[in-house]
DNA sequence: AATCATATTGGTTGATCGTTCAACAAATAT
DNA sequence: ATATTTGTTGAACGATCAACCAATATGATT
């Protein structure tokens, strides 16, 4: 029987997994609830551990929240990037199927959770410096990688395109149109806004193909 | 002497006042430190208001908050639509100056505050139905504005294209860059933003005179 | 002058907040 | 075997939380 089968010892073996269980369920409660909103005590008793473990692996609900953001950082590839482009090849639809995982994730919650990131930067860019620049990292992250499939479509945007920007704007519309759902709980908000940044990528390209036309 | 000056005793003629005084109170510190995060007290301190008071014209914080709400719908025409209106004549160059005043907002708080209800949006929706339905009404009402702007602009637009839907996704590019602006704390996510949304009602004005020429 | 509705006061409630710590247990190194 | 490192326990801390209420004051009505 290995250790970690249920097994409520004080084993230092399970070290790894009382630090994951803490940052799974903050991770879980500050989505659902908000971080002022959520006692230390609502963590301790999702994940099953005792105060004082805690505050051996974190010294803070501060430091908490910053492991919970970390954690976004390292998951953006395998959890969402990853999957994104084995399930699709054309770069420009990478973006729009990206932004398809974000509207199954908001419908699988009948729209009560949206972004994590968004939400939290929300909350605590004002208060909490450190996790702030870490919600900046997270944003940045997910824009290099949106960057780089725009610079993959290559001529089928115009060449003054600016595709840092273009991404931006695409992480804008996102949070914009996740924050108009989560308000109503419907998910058409949602859908009405990438539909306005399809129409907008769609006069994009036909300008980039008139412009290939042109320059023969 | 009138009553309201300097005059600290129980006076009920002050009534209004002391009302006011928390909404106004409760705002500004709702959007600064998020509500969760705002103690009673802290209300009750920056008011300069007893707690009996406030629980004589609120019967919770939870009713203050959907106080603040109520008056956030009452100051939609007053302080933002009007103004605009005022400055600005052209529907459609009204949604910008629109977008303009929030910039001015954004920047004149170094970036540390943005749209009150957006922030409010992602923190009470989950938790807080009543002021939820407030927020949404607060949204439709900001988008209904627009809406009749756009449409306003009769031919300018493509005859195919939704005013209403458009006007929601206004919104949509506005909420998004105000997060990114507050979260970078700097104002080029958001302008970078509303130049995306710029470009994209560019094309749909060429779209509209193009469609124009062909059909005489 | 008496009455009444309106408003204010401020101390107090029990609950919960984030955090600490001395004692202890298990694994590893010596 | 012993010592050391790594983790765990759970009670307890002071502070703050939202909320309550009996006493009191004011202005308007009669």
């Amino acid at each position: 029987m290995r250790r970690s089968d249920s097994d409520n010892s004080a084993a230092p073996a399970d070290a790894a997994s009382t630090r994951e269980k803490l940052l799974e369920a903050a991770a879980r409660l500050f989505l659902e609830r908000g971080y002022a909103a959520t006692g230390v005590s609502a963590v301790l008793a999702e994940a099953g551990v005792r105060s004082g473990s805690m505050y051996y692996f974190f010294k803070s609900k501060d430091d908490l929240l910053v492991g919970v953001l970390d954690r976004y950082l390292e998951l953006l590839r395998p959890v969402l990037i990853e999957p994104v482009e084995a399930a699709t090849a054309d770069p420009i639809d990478r973006v729009f199927t990206l932004l398809a995982f974000y509207r199954h994730f908001l419908v699988s919650t009948n729209c009560r959770l949206g972004c994590p990131i968004g939400n939290l930067a929300l909350e605590i860019s004002d208060t909490h410096e450190e996790a702030r620049q870490k919600v900046v990292q997270n944003f940045e992250n997910w824009c290099a990688v949106v960057a780089g499939w725009l610079v993959d479509a290559g001529e089928r945007l115009p060449a003054s395109c600016d595709r840092g920007a273009l991404s931006r704007y695409v992480l804008t519309v996102m949070e914009g149109g996740q924050m108009q759902a989560k308000a109503q709980k419907r998910i058409e908000p949602y859908d009405a806004s990438i539909a306005g940044l399809r129409d907008h990528f769609n006069r994009l390209e036909a300008e980039a193909r008139a412009e290939k036309e042109r320059n023969g």
